[in-house]
DNA sequence: GCCGTTATGGTCATAGTGACCATAACATGG
DNA sequence: CCATGTTATGGTCACTATGACCATAACGGC
């Protein structure tokens, strides 16, 4: 790409680049997913300093000058999940980005290192295989990760006393505004049904909410919005066949709709 | 801060920053005021390359190891504004972070540059004084920016020719994004409040939705919403005159109050 | 006093929601 | 086969919030 600005090519060739002390730019994933009902995130088990023997949610420095942060995300969430990310199509989005000097200790050793981090969201991902830096990875139920007490002991530089996995840098902090996004995200958008597994049932999709949110709203005023929202979910002509140990009338299935936005959204039960 | 993690302290001490290839870390700022009921944003004109003679969003470095991207902005908006943003408790908020290496022409001397985009609103703010490395510096309507060309214009490497001030890097999308985060937020926070001065009157609140989505609320349904939500504004004994031109009855003042959501929200008319 | 303007408090039909209820379709255990 | 429990689906009903209005009061200027 060529300039076509007056005088600055001249400007750029004699540009030196290392005014500037270097940062180091990465990207941290959190990668959500829904196991038997419950709310999961992937972390890797750390084999190698800084923070060896911590959880950490997955992510990876961007390639300077070749990629962007959002393919740096594309890239690593492929390389984590085993799965080709653009053809599956699942839902991945920028959520903030963390700079804080303390967050990575490596600043002692003169290094500034701040991280894009990113939700992704699929249905069910396959059980990880442990990539060449990390020791173990598995998807843990957010409820397990004890993530006010984490959070807060990060804040107040404490270091975390508790029984849930301990998490490496400021994931906790990172985890917790992830989370709340996807919750948030629920009320007023279709991506809960980027959770589940096409055909899917209204009570798949109803459990979905139930994951994310810690209770199910109404079964009957859930059906009604959901298929009064034009667009959220397309009826198919197939009924599921009855569950094998339980009874019940067979539920009709459906596929993702187009509509990106419930209007007006759906209403969290701020209380619980 | 010392790490009280095992083997750490040894790692740092060995470690080599210089590993990887550099990276610069800036902020840029979307100040945006209401000045005669019009939505404005504040922009530079470039004095130096790159981009030299282009229209800028107000923004600068930050300080390798000693701050946060928040803290830059904040201190930065101090510089821009003149004002000490902290006491004055404007709204900041981080909107996203644009991290495309082509963003900057200075990756074509070997500098990739990430920054992380702000939003800060404020009423009324006086008219900016030139930085050092700024020509000139104004508020602009955005309405006169022809943002949706220069976007296009960007996305496309093209040059944006047309009669608005040409923006530089990718500052048509950064400010297209800040935009439409802020005009989200008024649907759901108490965003407005922080547009207008106290003590305000309803009309000054509705005119801040006027002058940001482009059209007015129902002057008698705006009034039953705001004053039913509790919390958006706390009312106080005092009437505003009127006006010297312009007859009418006297309208009540109000002060911000301390509730930050809208629940239900407001809905904005997508078609208007 | 009249008129235009602004502020404020109303009405009324309608849409959306929360809390239910009824019935149908299934499985399992007696 | 029948009773019972479970799930899916379609309903009712009271209440709330909204959009589109209307009425009146309080002002300044003529």
């Amino acid at each position: 790409m060529t300039t076509h600005r007056p005088g600055e090519d001249a400007y750029l060739a004699a540009y030196d680049a290392g005014a500037f002390p270097p940062f180091a730019l990465t990207v941290d994933l959190n990668i959500f997913t829904i196991r038997d009902g419950v709310l999961t995130a992937l972390l890797i088990e750390r084999g190698d300093h800084p923070f060896k023997g911590f959880w950490a949610l997955p992510g990876g420095h961007v390639e300077h000058g070749r990629e962007s942060a959002d393919e740096a995300a594309v890239r690593e969430l492929s390389e984590e999940t085993g799965l080709d990310w653009t053809r599956l199509g699942g839902h991945l989005e920028q959520v903030a980005t963390y700079t804080d000097p303390d967050r990575d200790p490596r600043i002692r050793a003169g290094l500034h290192v701040a991280s894009v981090a990113y939700v992704a969201l699929a249905p069910n991902l396959p059980s990880p295989t442990a990539g060449t830096d990390a020791a173990r990875a598995r998807f843990w139920p957010v409820e397990d990760l004890d993530l006010d007490a984490q959070r807060a002991a990060w804040h107040d530089r404490r270091a975390y006393r508790g029984d849930a996995p301990a998490l490496a840098y400021d994931h906790a902090l990172i985890l917790s505004d992830a989370l709340e996004r996807v919750r948030a995200k629920l009320e007023y958008s279709t991506l809960a049904a980027q959770f589940v597994t096409e055909p899917f049932t209204l009570a798949d999709l109803r459990r979905v909410y139930q994951a994310v949110w810690g209770y199910a709203p109404d079964l009957a005023n859930f059906r009604r919005k959901v298929l009064k929202t034009p667009g959220f979910v397309v009826p198919t002509e197939e009924y599921r066949p009855a569950a094998s140990d339980r009874g019940g009338a067979p539920p009709l299935l459906y596929l993702r709709g187009t509509a990106q936005w419930i209007n007006p959204p759906f209403v969290r039960d701020r209380a619980g």
